[in-house]
DNA sequence: AGGCAATCTTGACGCCGTAAAGTTAACTTG
DNA sequence: CAAGTTAACTTTACGGCGTCAAGATTGCCT
């Protein structure tokens, strides 16, 4: 942990947190890497010899962003009303609000290279936002269903109406949300109804 | 028409023509200011003569793709079955697969600053990819529906499948369409359903 | 103590968007 | 038709960007 002239100590981490919080202030398009390294206290090609360029920079800021998306739906799925209709809006409810709330983080994670190369593990499956989806989902998976499909319908309309949303395409924002209400009617219809 | 060492023409349209080549040959990222007017014949400050910058080239772009875009909807709509289910079906199959082919002009049409700033009449209302959009989804709006909930619902679940589909979420796009197939038979359960 | 690898700095290169000033062509006006 | 004006384009320059190459400093390992 000592701080000299040529070891900063944990440069790796100060970078990402730099890349993070210039998201949240300027959006994808204040992301860059000389101001991370500058933000860090660093020399522009410092961060070349922990990162793979800026492509490298962004899939670690990415897993980062990622993991607080998923705590972000954590708690919106386990606030408020419990049945399985009100966990599936909330969850839904948790993705657009991440979406006004952290628009760059959410640029960040689906700007890239796909979700599967942000997961540290070897498969998608273990990401704690997919298997919050999953969890949710269950209620609503039939028989004689396949999960996946009813996981990729929500995941799909939600994803679709968070990024109309947010570029306003459906009006500005920061309004009543009747435009989150109305689409998420659509889920009324999904999979096999659960007993409330 | 004159084209002297000073007088390009046309330069406006040659710069968004230009434009247009580059995102579909390099993606959005292929996209620069100076690349347009070297493609164009002309030195890489001309551009600011006709349009607002880069945020005022893209625009112009995006209103162009924007037309692409349509056309590619309507000739989706219009051919294969043409029962109100199969016609709602064919809009979303367009979405995608412009998606597919075209992943340049939709990330300069829904990269920017909303749709609503492309199109050149007064409100949105005009332009024609949502007359497809209306018209495509009418026979499901029953009579005391609102319209625009049908719409928006259909608007989403379409562009979230294609954005999510596109970059590879649901396994690689270039398989057969069975994710397509998938979310899309939530459309079955959307609005009123029309006699078929 | 010596050597080595990791870490960071410095400098340079080309590309980018943008602004200012200069040049040429076309149009307008008397 | 000649003079003045405006529009279109070029040239030059500036700062920011990602990236590479070379050099300096540090800590570790033998």
């Amino acid at each position: 942990m000592t701080k000299t002239k040529h070891h900063h100590g944990n440069l790796k981490e100060a970078l990402v947190t730099a890349g993070l919080a210039l998201l949240e202030e300027g959006g994808i398009d204040a992301l860059s890497l000389r101001k991370c390294a500058a933000r860090a206290g660093v020399s522009h090609a410092a961060p070349a010899h922990h990162f793979d360029g800026l492509p490298g920079l962004k899939s670690a800021i990415a897993v980062e962003a990622f993991g607080i998306f998923s705590s972000y739906l954590q708690t919106a799925v386990d606030e408020g009303e419990q049945s399985a209709q009100a966990r599936l809006k909330n969850l839904c409810r948790g993705y657009m609000q991440f979406g006004l709330d952290h628009g760059g983080l959410l640029a960040v994670i689906f700007g890239g290279a796909g979700l599967a190369s942000y997961v540290p593990g070897a498969g998608k499956e273990e990401a704690h936002a997919y298997l919050i989806l999953r969890e949710v989902c269950a209620p609503f998976v039939g028989d004689h269903d396949d999960k996946r499909v009813i996981e990729a319908q929500v995941w799909s309309l939600i994803h679709g109406f968070t990024l109309l949303y947010v570029s306003g395409e459906f009006g500005p924002p920061h309004g009543q949300d009747g435009p989150f209400e109305a689409v998420m009617d659509l889920l009324n219809r999904i999979g096999n109804r659960p007993a409330p």
